[in-house]
DNA sequence: CCTTGTTAGTTACAAAATTAACAGTCACGA
DNA sequence: TCGTGACTGTTAATTTTGTAACTAACAAGG
């Protein structure tokens, strides 16, 4: 018999939506975005100037929602887009100076809305589950 | 900055769904199942006879999921619907013999998919995960 | 009994995600 | 240099999900 309370992909899947549900309002109340874009925005915040396709890998993301966020994020005016000269097929696409300010204004409420959340565990039960965290990512080959 | 390696919702929502790409083509591939209609699947085998409502508490899932996954399992001639003497608005569900021989042809698979992943961790990382992961399903008020 | 407010469940409509198809470009070997 | 196949990114079509409105039924107070 399968136990529900014990079966990993159950209890993640419902874990994962709680924390989202305590993030998403941040970054949509701010400035109406969705997950897609707000993970687009962090990844170009992040590695700068970048290709879709890069923002795909770096974000965990379908293509054609990376191309739908960059759409939106451009017509915010957060983005720019260059013709990337090793290959035409991809354009380079990178934050403005809107953009990164745009980025840090949302950024440090939801990294303490993060902190918060993470404060709630005792650092035994914290240290926890960094480390089955780190151990599941592995082993999923998300990581390294 | 925020660092998206340690951001908890980024890295829970990715892990979650690795986990639920290796699990999903099971209860797919046997019986074209999506995942709230594996969930109602799960909660009627596991709590027998119950409303749509309670279905809802226990799969975790909105009543309009629940809804669409009752009316689909209907379909499959899986589970059937009794008056409920207590409350007129609503239906007792409960699985019939072909519903309960569906679930126990893709539990065990998925069982074993589930028991396959922990496998891939170390006792000592995988304690800790449940330790982790328990502890965060208490601080979002998941459970108790 | 009648309100008034709440709950169970379904349905309709809108938003979002997935899939598939596509044009343009590249890379590499024949 | 000419295919052939693979890759980048967008768009279209289909499916799924979420939101809101709605019907029917209950519950409690007047």
């Amino acid at each position: 018999m399968l136990h529900l309370e014990r079966f990993l992909p159950y209890r993640l899947n419902r874990v994962a939506e709680a924390v989202s549900d305590e993030i998403r309002p941040i970054y949509k109340g701010l400035h109406g975005m969705n997950r897609p874009e707000w993970r687009v925005l962090v990844a170009l915040a992040h590695i700068g100037p970048a290709t879709a396709t890069a923002l795909c890998r770096h974000s965990a993301q379908h293509k054609t929602k990376v191309s739908r966020a960059v759409v939106a994020l451009e017509k915010r005016r957060w983005i720019t887009r260059d013709n990337d000269p090793a290959d035409r097929r991809s354009e380079i696409l990178q934050l403005n100076a809107a953009g990164h300010a745009a980025y840090r204004q949302i950024a440090g409420p939801v990294a303490d809305a993060d902190a918060a959340i993470q404060a709630k565990l005792a650092p035994g039960d914290r240290a926890a589950l960094e480390q089955g965290l780190a151990a599941l990512e592995r082993a999923m080959g998300l990581v390294d």
